[in-house]
DNA sequence: CATGAATGAGTTTTCATTCAT
DNA sequence: AATGAATGAAAACTCATTCAT
């Protein structure tokens, strides 16, 4: 064996090391900024939740800024995928069908990472307002075609999107505003009735 | 005249100016929080646009936390002086009329400060979500009125308040989603007709 | 007294304790850049010579790159100041007592930075060639006119400057290379006879 | 073969081997001395450019003070042993010819290392004025030479060598100070053309 | 021996806060 | 009261060095 090729092996098992390393990182690093809030995480703190090194951190991501931004794309990518998988499947189905998937798989995914996401979905801080407008994408989406197939009314719907966007959110701080709380998949029944019914008595 | 007992005259004028440099720095501090956010606004900044040093803040307010409490807090007090003027005014009026005026109370005072306001909403961020809880409480208070006045349907009910929290703040959010948008106001309607009447097709 | 504008004399007072201030941290900044060299260099070591918190530095330089240059900047200009002063008290003397008159103007102001000097006029670092650049410019100008003046040969000059910009530097690294070493001024007749005559006897 | 008493052909090998890698960084710590400087070069950068690994480096110098010693050292003891060689080819020639021979033993060493002699002349960094004291000595010892053969004059001699070494550096360094330059070698003979007969017109 | 991830002390820089004038 | 220079704790980031594989 030549000493400048080193055994492959050896190199995949520490690349393994090398990739749970900086997902050890990322979970750390979500802990925290649920926990304090985007802005006021260290990265010191974070590598001591992480077990590890401050320095260790920078040896997976350029910065602060790259580490988030890689945690915010991670969290990001398996939201949208969930949605697009729902949504794909249920290409055929009605659209009450396809917003009931929608919401679900918002707030399955939301139930776990809803700490980062309260945090991400906020404007002002630097550009994470990214994920807000891929999800209202999706949303929007949805609508449209509620909208095509004559089930949903026309006039205002352009602002229903922003609405759903702000009802998924509006379920999610519950706690914040002191309002009593359950588990945020049994809000999705009642938006979805809220959105299509209203609350009014007929 | 001794200058031990000042003649209530100078007290009042130096009072009066005590207050206008008050103002003056709450001024200019919601410019800057509304431009650089809540996190990156520092004294610095917020003296310089107040045409003031430094040390004159601290002579106003205790630290940087007190001074963007007393900054909310004011906010805080006139948005909901406006709704519960509104409500109190329309205290014998049908449920949905008080809806629209909280609405169209809420939007007012935004379309104002809504830099502010959508950094104040921002949770994790101190204890400032305690304009949100107390504006959760006046639309809890006008929905269960609803629901007792027959007009809103009981079961899920739980859920509207913290729902309407988020459409209001959805329909702020608007530009940041990528969003066509309007002026605020133009919102309110919509909002209640989602609310009440739901998106369907009849 | 109108509250926007402060005492006129307060002001200068306190102006003149800026650039006191600012002052001892190039002086303090001087000291340790020669005794320890331009990179071993910390801003806490400054500060702490000055007599100052860290982040006074700041508070008069933007960052150290600014520090470094500024007090540069002072050393060239004081440098060129005197070289060119002398210069021109000496334009219609002949060629070596212009270049006796450069000399002189040279070592004089290096014998008091001599420490930064021997830094300052290091290669690779930033671009704080700058002063050799100029300095060697005053050089050519003189050797030039020695050869306008049909003193110098020709044949050979353009070397000249270069040349002697390194004997110059040769004269203020003799103890570094473990030569004997007296006042740098002494050496300025000994570099002006070696130029002119060379050492070999006739 | 016990592998407790290898046999003498194993371990050459094995120490050609060693002596290879070890030559290989010192040929890319030396490219990336010279390009970015003594300072701000890294363990990292030599390792890369020598396909290595950091933790080799370790494994043949003890740190990162010492493979520069020994860089240094290495290419000192090559100009040393090329000047001492050329001297001793010289020992009976007349004092210029020993002059000339050091300063194209120098300059021809220097032509091929420059970047690295450029950064290594520096004082105050380390203790690695010893290659300049160690040329100087042998500048001394040519110049004592020639006062001895009665060519050089011996009043102001004691200053000669000094001044013959910044000349060295000042042919070395023309075009940071943005003079014209060509190759070093043809400089050594207007080096020492002026260093025996001045400049001046007779 | 080679490897390269982990380490953590050290450096620069920021900014809320203090206080002498 | 107003001023703004001084303060120093805290944060981001670097890099020589170690060590398990």
């Amino acid at each position: 064996m030549n000493r400048n090729s080193p055994n492959e092996q050896g190199v995949r098992l520490r690349e393994r090391f090398r990739q749970e390393t900086a997902s050890a990182v990322l979970i750390a690093a979500e802990e925290v900024f649920a926990e304090k809030g985007l802005h006021d995480t260290s990265m010191a703190e974070i590598a001591k939740r992480a077990g590890l090194a401050v320095g260790t951190l920078y040896n997976h991501f350029a910065d602060r800024e790259s580490l988030l931004e890689a945690l915010l794309m991670m969290r990001k990518g398996e939201l949208l995928e969930a949605i697009d998988e729902q949504l794909k499947a249920l290409g055929k189905a009605t659209f009450v069908d396809q917003l009931m998937a929608l919401l679900t798989a918002v707030f399955t995914s939301c139930e776990q990472h809803r700490g980062l996401f309260a945090a991400a979905l906020e404007a002002k801080i630097g550009n994470h307002s990214e994920m807000a407008k891929e999800l209202y994408s999706r949303v929007d989406k949805v609508v449209r075609r509620g909208v095509k197939d004559g089930v949903l009314r026309e006039a205002g719907s352009e602002l229903y999107p922003s609405l759903l966007m702000g009802m998924f959110r509006g379920a999610m701080m519950r706690e914040t505003y002191g309002a009593p709380a359950g588990p945020l998949a049994e809000c999705a029944g009642g938006i979805v009735e809220l959105f299509l019914y209203g609350a009014r008595i007929k």
